[in-house]
RNA sequence: GGCGCGGUAGCAAAGUGGUAAUGCUGUGGACUGCAACUCCGCCAUCGUCGGUUCGAUUCCGACCCGCGCCUCCA
């Protein structure tokens, strides 16, 4: 079984090969908890929720850690302008975060550490950068200091000339080069800080993710993900610090990056302030179409955003759960592993989700085909397929009777109405019952009569 | 200016040097009291122009268009 995964930083397509197999390690960048999460934020959470669930089935042992940014300008802006405090806006919309990422079926990582708890590591992290002389202190800052580093700018494949030719960069007066990067900076008295040799000081933005690494997972690790936007600046600095910390020590070894999500040819961003909140979907869609339509695309790719999509992936989740609908007392068998299946094949090469997806139709269909044994095998396929994507896990009644919204139709209403139709099918009052029908349909309840006579309902 | 990505049916999205998966939608039919579900069928020549090749959507070149990063950003 070979895993093969695009490494951004050699910018290829290579077979994963572990430090070691026993104890794979893997790391992502997690939110800034200022506000709520919107689903381009969740897409790289979905996509290495799936390798993660990849992972586990490849080896004995995957320590994936997410953080959480807990101390960073922006929440100190949102404290100041809610009036709560740091540590309750962080602490509630770390919450919000760990809420919606349940609903997509995200399986919580294994270690999900807070930027705050690891300022000793970090101090101490920068101490051993200013000591072998990558980095400098001046006016209460630490910065690194670029030119020390030989290999810096080759994760993203650019020049130190370059970035500077871009001049968006501000230079601040205590930098000794233009390209140097904050590691600590000092805090006033209304700001949150910490003691350290510096003075009284918080961390730059990307030395928590260097910090935290290296407790938690060690100086080399496997996998390092994140969404492509971050590979400049925040990973090509995590490297800088990390290898520079370390001697030079490989930081990692495969680094993975999703593409954006596009609402209208553009990036969906804060900034364009043309993004989805992942809260409001779920007033309209379920956690498992938001999931499933973030799977639609290969994770590299661009993926155009909008109501289509979503429509497109409820359906398309519609399809399959109707087919475990109709096997619904069949008892699954399921398989031993999934070597031999193109499925998983599919998600060994670079998670090809689309691929995998349209496998799982093909199995979906075969098993509504098959009979016996073989069916019954079909089903267990199709489910443990299902749960490597995170998807198809819930009752298929419970998947279609579910209610997005608060003021859908109840249960107990559609069931009286149902009967309603069937005493007037009863009597041949065919215009009462069609009635009934367009009723239910206009609350958004689509009726099925089965040759038994009987009727199931869903919602749409 | 530097670096990079992409243009495939109405929508979404794979893929391949030998005339293009899959899903959604639409549509024809079977089934149904009528529907829904399900089943059978139909619906693209891959941005443009050149080149290489027996043959290119796939390789090369030019061009057009769109998008991204260059210290807020998943």
């Amino acid at each position: 079984m070979n895993l093969h995964l695009y490494n951004t930083r050699l910018r290829d397509k290579e077979l994963f090969k572990p430090q070691d197999p026993h104890r794979i390690t893997m790391y992502v960048c997690g939110p800034t908890v200022y506000n709520r999460v919107h689903i381009g934020n969740a897409r790289p959470a979905v996509v290495f929720d799936t390798l993660f669930r990849v992972l586990k089935s490849l080896y004995p042992e995957v320590v994936y850690a997410r953080n959480i940014t807990d101390i960073d300008d922006k929440i100190m802006a949102a404290a100041q302008a809610s009036g709560d405090s740091i540590a309750e806006v962080s602490a509630r919309f770390a919450q919000a975060y760990f809420d919606d990422m349940d609903e997509l079926n995200n399986q919580t990582p294994t270690i999900q550490p807070y930027a705050t708890e690891h300022v000793p590591q970090m101090i101490a992290m920068v101490e051993r950068l200013v000591a072998k002389g990558h980095a400098y202190a001046a006016e209460g800052h630490v910065l690194f200091a670029v030119q020390s580093m030989p290999d810096y700018g080759k994760l993203s494949n650019r020049s130190l000339d370059d970035m500077l030719a871009g001049a968006r960069v501000e230079v601040a007066p205590y930098k000794q080069y233009a390209g140097d990067f904050v590691l600590w900076k000092p805090s006033n008295e209304q700001e949150p800080g910490w003691d350290s040799p510096w003075g009284r000081g918080r961390p730059g933005w990307h030395l928590e993710c260097s910090a935290m690494i290296e407790t938690h997972l060690g100086e080399t690790i496997d996998i390092h993900g994140g969404g492509r936007d971050l590979i400049f600046p925040h990973h090509e600095n995590e490297v800088a610090q990390s290898q520079c910390a370390h001697d030079g020590e490989l930081f990692v070894r495969y680094w993975m990056h999703n593409g954006y999500i596009n609402i209208d040819g553009e990036k969906m961003s804060k900034s364009l302030g043309n993004f989805k909140m992942v809260r409001d979907l779920l007033d309209h869609y379920s956690g498992e179409t938001l999931r499933f339509a973030l799977l639609s695309a290969q994770y590299r790719s661009e993926l155009s955003f909008s109501v289509d999509l979503l429509d497109q992936a409820k359906s398309a989740l519609d399809t399959l759960y109707g087919g475990l609908k109709q096997l619904q007392s069949l008892e699954a068998i399921k398989p031993d592993n999934l070597n031999d299946q193109p499925f998983y094949q599919a998600l060994l090469d670079d998670l090809n989700t689309p691929i995998a997806i349209r496998e799982l139709h093909g199995i979906c269909k075969a098993m509504l085909q098959a009979k016996g044994d073989e069916q019954a095998k079909l089903k267990g396929l199709l489910l443990s397929c299902g749960e490597l994507l995170g998807l198809l896990q819930q009752q298929p009644e419970g998947w279609f009777k579910q209610a997005v919204s608060d003021d859908a139709i109840s249960a107990d209403k559609i069931e009286a109405l149902i009967e309603a139709r069937q005493q007037a099918k009863r009597d041949k009052d065919y215009g009462r019952a069609d009635e009934v029908r367009a009723e239910l349909l206009a609350a958004g309840v689509v009726l099925e009569d089965s040759r038994e006579g009987t009727t199931s309902w869903r919602r749409e």
